[in-house]
DNA sequence: CTCCCTTTACGAAAACGTTCGTATTAGGTT
DNA sequence: AACCTAATACGAACGTTTTCGTAAAGGGAG
């Protein structure tokens, strides 16, 4: 019975993206893919990945001399973890207002567009 | 030429949030609100609604003995900036993968449904 | 082995967010 | 006026997050 481990903060909700897209990755794969949105230091994300391990969400691979980490829950969990703390908090629980917003603060392609259609469409098949 | 505030914080977010749906507010009336849903201190409340009024999150009107605070920035444009913020941080940008979690992890009302399939219907409008 | 370069480890400062205790002030009542 | 209640003001404590400097350790090249 391993317990759950605390909701990542925003920068570790960063560093998980990132490991989420690019697999198991080393400090240094993570701190270029991030110096590159915005300046980081090295030891700040080798920090970072450090308390991470503490706190359950990432798991080290020690083999190699470069340490390698990766996140130890799915990405589908943790998102929707976050997802649902901030439509509580700012969306009086409703998800469509969260999804409103979001549509309007960052247009979809036309591909993403069907794709959501494409889901509605299977909410409404499931519910009947 | 007024400079825009700060992000709010997850708690004065959802002090915001109070003040949007019940309009200018005493002190008194967001704790009370905000109590019900958790312990929450009547100066605790009192102290992030000054501190938002510095940060010129709030408005402050003085002309009772009991002031009242409203939001200085509409609701759309907050929650827009809240969103788009996660989408970078965690979606990769991708405004529709926050979409698609939202609406697994929380399902809409056919109603709601309704209205996203509306909105992305006026978003291909637009495109054209 | 020694010299480098890269990585990890660690601590601590700095910034931030949240909570609360206490003092002060305003206004009404007696 | 003296008093009571409810509100504001303020500072400080506390925990957390983020950043960085510095030291130690690993491993390869000469």
């Amino acid at each position: 019975m391993t317990k759950d481990p605390p909701r990542p903060t925003p920068s570790e909700l960063e560093i998980l993206s990132v490991l989420w897209d690019a697999g198991p990755s080393t400090v240094r794969q993570v701190q270029q893919t991030l110096d590159a949105r915005r300046p980081t230091g090295y030891t700040t994300v080798l920090k970072l990945l450090q308390i991470m391990t503490k706190k359950g969400l990432v798991r080290r691979d020690e083999r190699e001399r470069a340490h390698r980490y990766a996140p130890r829950l799915p990405r589908e969990r943790t998102e929707q973890q976050i997802v649902g703390d901030l439509v509580d908090r700012a969306f009086g629980g409703s998800s469509s207002r969260l999804v409103m917003r979001a549509l309007s603060a960052r247009k979809a392609t036309p591909e993403e567009r069907d794709r959501i259609r494409a889901l509605l469409d299977e909410i409404e098949r499931e519910r009947r």
